[in-house]
RNA sequence: GCCCCCAUCGUCCAGCGGCCCAGGACGCCGCUCUUUCAAGGCGGUAACGGGGAUUCGAAUUCCCCUGGGGGCACCA
């Protein structure tokens, strides 16, 4: 029978992720990849979640999982279909392979294979199965049933011969079958595992083109020796991305920081800078450009220009890129980003005036949103406001600090309240002070750090009342200090 | 242990037999701009893992080694 899909050679891709946490910054990138295909070909994007395994799968991961899918702005086209609710489905599958002599019942359990592995007399052989029920006669399993064993199935796979697929990204891949064991299709507990689900989900979702991480890649042969004993239907296209590793080349983990889709989120990463990001770590234009948006990257998006060796993260070159669109965006579309992250953290200190215009100066200088409310935080911070020990260092190091402190008052106390009247450099240079010498600790008087926002504009929007109270505080403290 | 995939600057990529004593980006280092720190501008540092083979000619093709990653679950 010739599917749709066949017929109009019309795309239909599928991101299937497994529950059992929240979106993995290597899981984003295999659903951006395949959805950038989608798009490209003006396929189907599919949402599939593969929650078989019931103890490791919670909906509230699914749940996380479809909120960082469109936080990224992967919006997908069908589903989510959740396999748990297709258990009949794949049950039907098993049982025709079972009547058909290419699955078989198993009553062995973990430990029971273990424990001939152990007293095998070939120790250290491959970890899998040994085939010990793959030809039980039906006096055996009468007598196992009887003892009140329960079974799961397996698939039988061939002993010999050479299984061998095409990637789409890597060319012929081919392994021997002596080196597949048979391998469980459904536990014992009558729930299918992921070979079958898998395979039996393709076909009725008409997958074209399956993308997926290379870890999956040995994979590949159980499931398409699976789908062939299923139907005769040609199988997808299949395409292994190449793994995402830490700096360090090991494998991606919390230890090297942020890995999941959300805490990038909540450190102030923009999702077109993360989805930017993560395009660029295996792929790239033909022209070399860096930063695009997903329509850019669609119109030039294609298997064949993915890399094949496993990249490592760097956390400087996502930094780079949010940066680069931070600057990107109107200021309209900075505040509606950074606001929620801003009433989080400042709550009713926040003054929407005040803050706006703070944005407006630390756009151009941000690395992410975080960091540019932390920038800011010398303006809502009230009576919590202090100096840091690093900023304070800066105060004492100065040579006459108290004479330059002077200066400063006197000149805010009178000024015209404006950028150009706030102006320090005249007042500090005619009463004999380098300005950049003594730049720094007026800049710690009044923001409380080393670096951020510039001072001018600081201290107009922090108001002369305030900004003079600071310095007097320093004046006082420096005094109590001598 | 066995199997699979991979291999260009510190990192991410370009390169698909001559245009390459290898190009771009991040980082790093200078310089510049400058009201702190950034951002920006300019410049610099830095790589084809090793050995064979094919060829008039290899980063580019083939083989071996080495190295890295992945897999060998009643996880996906």
């Amino acid at each position: 029978m010739e599917t749709i899909a066949a017929d109009t050679g019309r795309v239909r891709v599928r991101f299937s992720p497994a529950p059992s946490g929240s979106l993995h910054v290597g899981s984003a990138r295999t659903a951006l990849f395949n959805y950038l295909f989608a798009r490209r070909h003006g396929g189907t994007f599919i949402l599939r979640i593969e929650d078989t395994d019931q103890s490791r799968s919670r909906d509230e991961w699914a749940r996380a999982i479809e909120d960082a899918l469109g936080w990224l702005g992967l919006n997908y086209d069908e589903g989510p279909v959740f396999q748990s609710q297709r258990t009949e489905e794949y049950r039907r599958a098993a049982d025709d392979l079972l009547t058909r002599g290419l699955a078989y019942e198993c009553f062995c359990t973990e430990a029971d294979i273990k424990a001939r592995s152990a007293t095998s007399t070939q120790p250290d052989q491959t970890p899998g199965y040994d085939g010990f029920c793959r030809d039980l006669t039906p006096e055996h399993r009468g007598q196992a049933k009887a003892a009140g064993k329960t079974a799961s199935l397996r698939f039988r796979t061939p002993d010999t011969g050479v299984s061998r697929f095409t990637d789409a990204i890597r060319g012929e891949v081919r392994v021997e079958w002596s080196s597949i064991p048979d391998f469980v299709i459904v536990r014992a507990d009558g729930n299918p595992l992921f070979y079958l689900a898998n395979a039996v989900d393709d076909l009725a979702m008409e997958i074209t083109h399956v993308i997926r991480g290379e870890d999956l890649i040995d994979s590949t042969h159980r499931v398409l020796v699976l789908r062939a004993a299923i139907a005769s239907t040609p199988p997808p296209v299949y395409a292994h991305l190449p793994l995402i590793l830490g700096p360090d080349r090991a494998k991606l983990s919390k230890r090297h920081g942020a890995v999941a889709l959300e805490e990038f989120r909540s450190a102030g990463y923009l999702p077109e800078a993360v989805a930017n990001y993560l395009a660029l770590l295996g792929w790239s234009p033909k022209d070399g450009r860096e930063i695009m948006d997903l329509d850019e990257v669609v119109a030039e998006f294609g298997l064949d220009s993915v890399t094949h060796a496993a990249a490592a993260f760097d956390h400087d070159k996502l930094d780079w890129v949010n940066g680069e669109w931070i600057r990107r965006l109107t200021l309209g579309e900075l505040e509606a980003r950074i606001r929620p992250l801003a009433d989080a953290r400042f709550g009713e200190r926040l003054d929407p005036e005040i803050f706006r215009a703070a944005l407006a100066v630390g756009q151009e200088r941000a690395v992410t949103l975080v960091e540019l409310l932390a920038q800011m935080d010398f303006l809502f911070a009230g009576d919590e406001f202090s100096i840091s020990d690093e900023a304070w260092a800066k105060v004492t190091g100065t040579d006459q600090v108290e004479a330059v402190l002077t200066v400063v008052v006197a000149h805010l106390a009178d000024c015209e309240w404006t950028i150009e009247g706030v102006d320090l450099r005249s007042p500090l240079s005619e009463a004999g002070f380098k300005v950049r010498k003594v730049m720094p600790a007026i800049y710690a008087c009044i923001e409380g750090r080393p670096s951020g926002l510039p001072l001018f504009d600081s201290l107009v929007l922090l108001g002369r009342e305030v900004a003079i109270e600071r310095v007097a505080a320093v004046q006082e403290r420096l005094a109590g200090t001598v």
